[in-house]
DNA sequence: ACACTTCCCGGGAACGTTCGCAAACATCAA
DNA sequence: TTGATGTTTGCGAACGTTCCCGGGAAGTGT
């Protein structure tokens, strides 16, 4: 019975097959310009044929450095993160690193044990909406080089989320739509800054709005808003996320109301949810590629940054990298009902 | 400026603050019955004072292990899925391992490279639905403990899902309320034995069930067949998964026919789609913390296994456990029309 | 008191890689 | 030819940990 070598191949048998020290065969790999040509490929046949490939315990023992970034979501079943973590993974491979994804399950306490238990094998950590008190990033953030997403703390990297352009023109639709009485189904103090833009929009364009809340984020939040909604006599609601939108659109069908002809409703995420409802949620695009793709290169730039100094990042100056959002209209709103 | 040592303190550090050597720093947390408690205490005490944890790039490279699971699905942005992750990382962490998830892309390409990208860093590979030949994945089951999902591979530990259970319900569901022409959207070859119990099953109620496709199990294929079963004047749908259903759910409402008096509606994976959709959807649950317990639970032993002898697994009996499933229903499904 | 086992602990090699240093060789201007 | 400069390669230490092995202390049975 034939079979591949059960152990792994190490850069010492690597040199040995190609006439080398193991030196040159670790430059090949790491530094190619460094080496002559001929001997580099010889190398590289070398390793392709005894199929080798550096062990990544040694390197970055060694090295110091993993080639894995960390990745904390508050929620990995909640569907907006999927598609972040999914655009963040193709993204850092092509980079050359890899992605560690974890879910601090909404709570301070998992999230330092996760921080904890990931923050050894990654080479900095992106963590969103993190519950940790500014004073504990800090220390964070002095150890190892860090991204907040959606949380601000001075002088560390953040991006951030901003609905404004979204909300603005969720604003403008549903003036051309003709509604003037609207709700904002509010939930989790964090997204409150979602609350404060809202509020402006809508009186710039000379719109009620109604707050609401705040709630848990959750499906049933949209279901008992729902009644609120329509006791309050307002034709247009905005939710804090599609799940909480989908929960409206439920309980105004369970009383006899019609989507959008009789209330206009709105999501924010352009989770998958919103496309494949009925009828379609209108709702706020945050994109997963860009939010991914900014979020992962700051963390890359803010590695590259403090493997200069000695001690990691902290500049009086923080970099901060700003996420649009735009309206994605479908079906779910409408004109608003004459009366 | 006070702050913390930048730099990881190692355990050597530990050993001298404790007045011992490294070797009983290290017992003291590999092995705690091997050293006196009291010198034992003292290690802890000392560890905790330094914050020190052991570098697992070290430990790994010493040891062979790293300590994480390697677990890669066709796609993670399909809801199925994050749920099962969440569910993994959870059950891992407190085995004291941690998941290293990525995502093949449903292409076979990608899932090679994906897999030579985590191979190195993971103690043991759970692949769902690989699309790799036999010889293929018995090569790599050589090379590393591998536990495949949704796949048959002789020699290869396997957690298989049995729709049956749930099928079988769907069936007495529909039948009990007086459904006889039924449709089944069928889609990917992979999941055709899915197509084939579901004959017997309703064959075995004296049920006739149509089956289209296959399709891709997209939202859009839920949409195009809705209009098929429409022509076919069938009064009840199986759908592959709850998104196709929900696409079948759209277009009903876009054809005026209501869901469920005109014709009854039901998905497969109980993903969060089918509980937030209008109507509910009723669907078959897959639970997603049981098959990632399973899955998880027969990788630690399979890498636990082939510790011991010099090469991997590969017995004359390779393990073998089944996830059952049961039938949620909701409000998607009721009588068949009178008419 | 002696041999013998049991229990704790320290020394040191090894895991596979990177990288600073220096040797060997080639190139080129004077 | 000589010295200086640059390029290509090899040697060996170091990264932090585990674990085999051996030494000494403590306990046990005669």
């Amino acid at each position: 019975m034939m079979r591949g070598p059960s152990v792994a191949v190490t850069i010492r048998e690597v040199a040995s097959a190609a006439g080398v020290s193991v030196s040159t065969v670790s430059r090949a790999f790491t530094a190619p310009d460094q080496v002559q040509p001929a001997t580099r490929q010889r190398i590289l046949d070398a390793a392709a044929e005894l199929g080798y490939s550096p062990n990544p315990a040694a390197r970055s023992l060694r090295g110091g450095s993993t080639g894995t970034l960390g990745l904390i979501v508050p929620d990995i079943a909640n569907p907006f993160f999927p598609p972040i973590i999914k655009a963040m993974q193709a993204r850092a491979r092509r980079q050359g690193y890899t992605v560690l994804v974890a879910d601090s399950d909404e709570r301070e306490a998992d999230e330092l044990a996760v921080i904890a238990a990931v923050s050894k094998r990654v080479d900095g950590l992106i963590l969103w909406a993190s519950t940790l008190t500014e004073e504990r990033l800090h220390e964070l953030a002095g150890r190892m080089p860090l991204v907040v997403v959606n949380r601000h703390v001075p002088g560390i990297p953040e991006v951030r989320i901003s609905l404004s352009a979204g909300i603005a023109q969720a604003a403008e639709l549903l003036k051309a739509y003709g509604h003037r009485r609207c709700v904002f189904i509010n939930a989790s103090r964090a997204e409150l800054s979602r609350g404060k833009s809202i509020q402006e929009s809508f009186e710039a364009l000379d719109l009620s709005l109604h707050e609401l809340g705040p709630y848990e984020p959750r499906f049933e939040t949209g279901v008992h808003a729902a009644t609120l909604v329509a006791a309050h006599e307002a034709t247009a609601v905005i939710a804090h996320n599609d799940l909480v939108a989908l929960g409206v659109l439920h309980q105004m069908a369970n009383l006899g109301m019609s989507v959008p002809r009789d209330v206009s409703v709105i999501g924010i995420d352009d989770t998958l949810l919103a496309s494949v409802s009925t009828p379609g949620l209108t709702t706020i695009r945050i994109d997963p590629e860009e939010i991914a793709t900014r979020a992962g290169d700051l963390l890359i730039e803010t590695i590259a940054g403090s493997a200069g100094r000695g001690t990691t990042g902290l500049d009086a100056t923080s970099p901060l990298v700003e996420i649009g959002s735009r309206l994605i209209p479908r079906a779910s709103t409408g004109p608003a009902p004459t009366h």
